[in-house]
DNA sequence: GGTAAATTACGCACTTTTCCCCAATTGCTA
DNA sequence: TAGCAATTGGGGAAAAGTGCGTAATTTACC
């Protein structure tokens, strides 16, 4: 039997997932997490095959959670579930140690093929399509810059928080939309929303409505 | 049995929700759509007791999906499955024939309680918080133009698009950000995403990267 | 140790948004 | 009929964002 931990916020799909996963035979799911800091504790006690992982949570993103859970529970394979497949979080979620990338519009069979073969300790990543991978990736500073604006703060402001000129986060900001293809703020906040850079929880952080 | 179709374009979330109600005995799941106008088709041949649709997809949203259901198979009973507990969209639903408003957060416990309630004629919608029921709905004309802006349109562009003054979608623009109480532009991108206003489908539309 | 990338910063011109104020028209409804 | 919401249009000014340069310093990595 695979044991295998599945992590999402959102409870009616982790329900739905335990079951499609219970009734193969061959897969046992012992245990659920809503929320990243609960998943890593679920990988130490159980020590399961695989940790499903959803890459939009609240909290500790997807992409965190799988480093983590890689370092203190290496044997432990994590499958990272998205809806976006994103160059970026492909390549992020490679260098965290992730086994696998799924967008959660595959099948159950797809889903099913790539859980057995990660449990074999292959991998699977999407190649994705030229035009998104055309698009380069943001730099760790960039992607600050990208969730303030998104998250609604001015120019100024984001200068004030990271301690830089409005210059220079104007540079930031025309560096970004020049490698995201778009042509205003508009665009750089539905690019941090989709890429899940900026979650609800952030939302709620700084009391802002969703 | 209670006939059951699900029409939401994750695969995954459909097939798992499939499974979690089939497993119940007294519920069938006939039929799925990933999209709206199959729905629409599904509904017309199975003659569902029940449709649970999902209110963010590409295409037709969930709401309209529910009119159109409403409208040419009128004894199906219609569950808005949601991220979002908006008070625009719970209104909208009740509104356009919904029997029920659910976040996709609830357990499967009320999921199937509230499937239940509404074979047999009953309604369920939450009660929203004070802080956002106080929110103020934005008009048809508004939600327009929010959706625009999202879609990165400049105020210029949306004047020609809808034929009117630039100084017009000025004041909808002020208007919806004193009602949504966000400053700028990205308080709106955000509504419009999370509302469900825009859709990725949309911004596919519009040739827009996520 | 050399090279490329990342980060920082500035200038300048221009456009757009944001925020006040105002008012006319339509249509619904109490 | 009086009042209210929705839609339309406007003036003016301050603030912010956009688009084009250039360039120095730091950091990361081979």
């Amino acid at each position: 039997m695979a044991k295998v931990i599945l992590v999402d916020d959102h409870t009616l799909f982790r329900e739905g997932l335990r079951r499609l996963l219970e009734s193969e035979g061959d897969i046992e799911v012992v245990g659920e997490a809503e929320e990243g800091l609960k998943a890593l504790g679920l990988a130490k006690v159980y020590n399961p095959d695989v940790a499903m992982v959803d890459i939009a949570m609240p909290g500790l993103n997807g992409l965190e959670v799988t480093k983590l859970i890689k370092e203190s529970s290496p044997k432990t394979k994590v499958i990272i579930l998205s809806v976006y497949d994103r160059l970026d979080y492909v390549r992020d979620a490679k260098k965290f140690g992730a086994s696998a990338y799924l967008d959660k519009d595959v099948s159950s069979e797809v889903l099913l093929e790539v859980l057995r073969k990660v449990v074999k300790g292959e991998t699977y990543f999407p190649q994705l399509k030229e035009s998104k991978g055309k698009r380069k990736g943001l730099t760790p500073r960039e992607k600050e810059v990208v969730k303030l604006i998104a998250l609604g703060k001015t120019s100024r402001e984001i200068a004030q928080i990271l301690g830089l000129s409005v210059k220079t986060v104007n540079t930031h900001r025309n560096n970004i939309m020049r490698k995201l293809e778009v042509r205003n703020t508009a665009g750089l906040v539905r690019y941090a929303l989709f890429s899940g850079l900026v979650t609800p929880f952030d939302l709620e952080e700084e009391g802002l409505n969703r």
